[in-house]
DNA sequence: GTCTATAACTCGATAGAC
DNA sequence: GTCTATCGAGTTATAGAC
């Protein structure tokens, strides 16, 4: 046990880019500190620019990273075979839960694009596709087959995230507000799985009872 | 024209502070630098710890007052006396008004209270009171003279926030997903200022025309 | 109050031994 | 590959003239 910061066996290489992952996800790329870094994984400040040439680009694996495991996983979720309101369910239930387990991922990603879009984004042009096609297209469909009020899908998607997302980069806010603890605020958002898709199912879902539906 | 950068006929004390306000939150603290904030107002570097000692304290101005107007804004139009669903339109309405107005304000705040949040919160103990308990009393009184479903008011007012919010941080994820410009983003926020009231309306609505309602 | 000059220090990066 | 030692640029902060 000699160095506990890291699991043993993992080559140097690794052991940088997982201490850079959390230093870089904690405290942003102008915060973190190459020192830092260096001794969560237990090594030499030169060997981080051995393997990495510079800070940026230890943060431009870390960030791609990041993208290329949230992106997928987002699709995955959203290309379930499931019916509509079952996958808003599921997609709820297992995007907050992987939320929740990192932290700092999504106000990363969101404070880093902001500061940098273009050339954040412009590293990722033909590779992975962002949109949301499959789930679109789903929406659409049940639109048409009248199975949901008339919704434009680039809205409803939107506000699926967003229901998800910022309970979670406002969490210092939202104990602040509603005077929670670390357990009473877990509380909440897990109260959200299930608010979530019955909010959203609610406003979508279409009235049975009433005559003719649908806005305009 | 000595210096167009700030009105005229303002003191070196205020100059200081609105260009600290858009540096600290274009940039963050980490990513400011007295040196630009300085060159900003148009005055030398020693006079920022002349009238601010250091760059802490600078930035603790900044987000103090960041806190003091949006706080109250937020609250100045959930106070408002209208209908519980005139008043999500009103508020809706205006406040992504003001986002828009500060595209970097809500990132600044989310992401500094994230890096330090009892540090800073600490500094608004007694002083303004965060909960919108205004709102929040309204829509427990909506519920129980079964104007609207059964509905928790701390989630729905989470909901009418992140539905605002979100789509504003996340703005250059949305115009990679959705393949916008700056133009086609306007267009797509400002069709969310119908949708969102649509939205939630349609989801907290009582049904008039079905049996007996509500969850439960 | 406002400026110039500079001290004191931090941090990314590299040289060079092993 | 990995380390120690150090350079050099950049940054906050201050001393001191005006």
């Amino acid at each position: 046990m000699k160095n506990s910061k890291n699991p043993p066996d993992v080559t140097a290489e690794q052991k940088i880019l997982i201490s850079a992952r959390e230093i870089f996800h904690k405290k942003g790329f102008e915060g973190a500190r190459m020192q830092e870094i260096a001794d969560k994984a237990g090594i030499n400040k030169a060997l981080l620019h051995y393997y990495y040439r510079s800070k940026e680009k230890l943060f431009d694996a870390v960030f791609a990273e990041a993208l290329k495991t949230l992106i997928p996983k987002v699709k995955e979720l959203l290309d379930a075979e499931l019916p509509l309101f079952d996958k808003i369910k599921y997609f709820t239930d297992n995007y907050i839960k992987l939320l929740m387990e990192n932290m700092y991922l999504p106000v990363f990603v969101i404070y880093e694009l902001f500061q940098n879009p273009e050339k954040i984004l412009s590293k990722f042009t033909e590779k992975s596709n962002f949109t949301p096609s499959v789930f679109i297209a789903q929406i659409r469909k049940s639109v048409k087959n009248k199975e949901i009020k008339k919704t434009d899908p680039r809205q409803l998607f939107i506000n699926l995230m967003s229901l998800c997302i910022y309970p979670i980069i406002a969490k210092p806010l939202i104990m602040k507000i509603y005077d929670l603890n670390e357990q009473g605020f877990n509380r909440f958002i897990n109260q959200r799985k299930k608010e979530i898709p019955e909010f959203i199912i609610n406003s979508i879902k279409i009235n049975k009872n009433s005559s003719s539906n649908g806005k305009k």
